[in-house]
DNA sequence: ACGATCACG
DNA sequence: ACGTACGTGATCGTG
């Protein structure tokens, strides 16, 4: 047995780490001990839980003054018993280790997600800020320094240099370091010591703000979202070979026509300005750091392009322009995607993407590894690389505007409520409301920008650009919308005004806390609707599992939640799930468009049979 | 590490 | 007094 000892806010705390089995004896006894929770952690080989190659390590388990450090190779057995233990567990982060646990151990995380809490969850209910946007930040680290000991180590940190030292990288460390390193086990000791400090000085505190309801539902969801991320999705691996291939062999063709031009990085945006200006061309528009500006936008006008990649004839093209534009998105699309799903897949060809449950400062859930929320949309190809499984098919439903529906309910706005309530589409209406029943399609789509324009508190500069309309006519609109929907800009004012004179954050009707940037309090209305429509959506998952259709389900998108059904029975299964999503939010309905897809997600976004 | 860019809702 | 587009994740170049 090697004993370790760390002050942790004043107090001595001792780490354990047992190389035998007769070192267990005091275990058993910890484990059976008076602790309401114990805290919980692993430490892995790395973050892809689901590569062939990954491995458990250690598993952790500890109180305020004592942790055990167990190496899962020798005590797997050990481990399987105290974890079947009918007590509570807190881990940071418990997702990532209870589908470790799953993974390698084979528990189950719906049982163990009954009885865990998550320091991450009560921190983020607390207060979701990052660092960068100028709150503590949701990892171990900076929580603990604020809430337990402002001297409590940077085991991240430490570790990382710990690897350089041996001669391994960030990304080699978590494999090669030696299992009883001295740091790897006092600080696997010490994440537990620290997790279960924390929670016990935030978890009271969740109370007395009056967030206990919101933190019951967001440890269920996460329960929840684990089963999704543990399910994963089908990859078509020979399709993708071929898509990777054809991206590569397109990117490379491009490459050539921009080196002719004297580009022999097209990512290299000064380069590209360069040569676009020894042909002649003046580019107007900067970056924030000044530089030329050289994105999409301004390229694709060069290329006598519109911005659905249609020839415009309004222009002779700039031929380089248009080599780095389409030598750009192949090559994007090929690594971050092809290459990503052929890089990420397990040994049966599924993809687990990590799914964030709680993440933005406003709640939305996240998709990384890879980004699954942000596949293209304009081009089928990318998304047909995923496929239901053997006999399914892939079905949606998405709420319909279900931002400008929160909206419409929580301005009390007459007008829009009129239009939701009269079953019209919202876009329409407001088009109506500005135009008069007789508008056009460009029209429509100005009064769609608008409508979200005046969600993200936008100008009319930015509506302009946005929208492909002078200012003029984008100053215009706004007024028009104004006019016609007063009540928008008076809930954002009474949101505003609330801001300046109280606390600096939005509380949304779910009851969360969302704090504000001092100098961009108008983002409070933006807050707040995002934050709704994402609290519609995790109602819905929860509902979907309630209503025994949880094993449809693959990932929620924002707005949709997408799924796959036995082909038989897909049309059926979709339209009761988006039944199931649909509910009325403060007297307005949010509806649910459902839809067979196909045999892939692509075949929605227009691939072939 | 950070800025620029681009993918989504 | 005025005006501010919101939220993510991933990659590449640059210093």
């Amino acid at each position: 047995m090697i004993t370790l000892t760390h002050v942790v806010a004043g107090e001595t705390c001792t780490v354990r780490f047992p190389e035998r089995p007769a070192d267990l004896y005091d275990f058993e006894g910890f484990v059976s001990g008076p602790d309401k929770v114990l805290a919980l952690d692993t430490e892995t080989t790395g973050l892809d839980i689901y590569s062939p190659g990954h491995r458990l390590r250690l598993v952790q388990l500890g109180n305020a003054r004592e942790a055990w450090v167990l190496r899962a190779d020798l005590f797997a057995e050990h481990i399987r018993r105290a974890l079947a233990k009918p007590r509570h567990y807190v881990a940071h982060n418990w997702t990532y280790d209870a589908l470790v646990l799953n993974q390698h151990l084979g528990i189950p995380l719906e049982e163990l997600g009954a009885r865990s809490y998550d320091t991450r969850v009560l921190a983020h209910l607390l207060d979701p800020r990052t660092t960068a946007e100028g709150g503590i930040g949701l990892s171990l680290k900076p929580l603990s320094a604020v809430y337990v000991d402002p001297d409590a180590p940077d085991t991240q940190e430490g570790l990382t240099a710990e690897f350089r030292r041996l001669g391994f990288t960030k990304a080699t460390g978590w494999a090669g370091i030696p299992i009883d390193n001295e740091l790897y086990v006092r600080y696997a000791g010490l994440d537990v010591i620290l997790t279960h400090r924390l929670f016990h000085e935030i978890a009271p505190t969740v109370r007395d703000v009056g967030l206990d309801h919101l933190s019951k539902f967001e440890h269920h969801l996460q329960v929840l979202l684990a089963i999704l991320q543990r399910r994963g999705m089908r990859l078509d691996v020979p399709y993708v070979e071929r898509l990777k291939d054809d991206l590569v062999e397109e990117a490379e063709r491009f490459k050539l026509v921009a080196a002719r031009y004297g580009v022999t990085n097209v990512n290299s945006t000064a380069q590209v300005a360069e040569a676009l200006s020894a042909m002649g061309e003046t580019l107007t528009e900067t970056t924030p750091s000044g530089a030329a500006k050289v994105d999409k936008n301004v390229l694709l006008p060069l290329a006598d392009l519109n911005l659905q990649w249609e020839r415009v004839e309004a222009r002779p093209p700039n031929p380089l322009a248009e080599a780095v534009l389409r030598s750009k998105r192949a090559e994007k699309w090929a690594v971050t995607y092809a290459q990503a799903f052929l890089d990420l897949r397990d040994a049966n060809d599924r993809l687990h993407p990590s799914i964030g449950a709680l993440q933005a400062r406003t709640a939305r859930m996240s998709v990384s590894r890879p980004p699954l929320q942000q596949l293209p949309s304009s081009d089928w190809r990318v998304r047909r690389a995923f496929i239901a499984d053997p006999g399914q098919l892939i079905v949606a439903a998405d709420y319909k505007q279900v931002e400008m529906r929160v909206l419409a309910a929580l301005s009390g706005d007459p007008a829009m409520l009129k239009a939701i309530a009269d079953g019209l589409d919202i876009h329409d209406a407001v088009a109506t409301g500005m135009f008069g029943p007789g508008f056009s399609k460009p029209q429509r789509k100005l009064a769609k920008n608008t409508g979200f324009g005046e969600v993200f508190g936008g100008g009319a500069i930015t509506l302009a650009r946005q929208a492909g309309v002078s200012v003029e006519v984008a100053k215009q609109a706004k007024a028009l919308f104004a006019k016609g929907f007063p009540g928008i800009k008076r809930y954002g004012r009474r949101l505003v005004n609330r801001a300046e004179y109280g606390r600096k954050e939005v509380i949304t009707p779910s009851g969360r806390h969302l704090p504000l940037d001092r100098d961009r309090l108008y983002a409070a209305t933006n807050y707040v609707v995002q934050s709704t429509a994402r609290d519609l959506l995790a109602q819905a998952v929860v509902d979907v599992f309630d209503a025994g259709l949880g094993d449809h389900l693959l990932l929620p998108i924002h707005d949709e939640l997408l799924a796959q059904a036995p082909a038989a029975e897909a049309g059926d299964v979709i339209r009761e799930i988006g039944r199931v999503m649909e509910s009325t939010f403060q007297g307005v309905a949010i509806a649910s468009d459902p839809e067979v897809v196909g045999p892939s997600w692509g075949h929605g976004y227009g691939a072939p049979e």
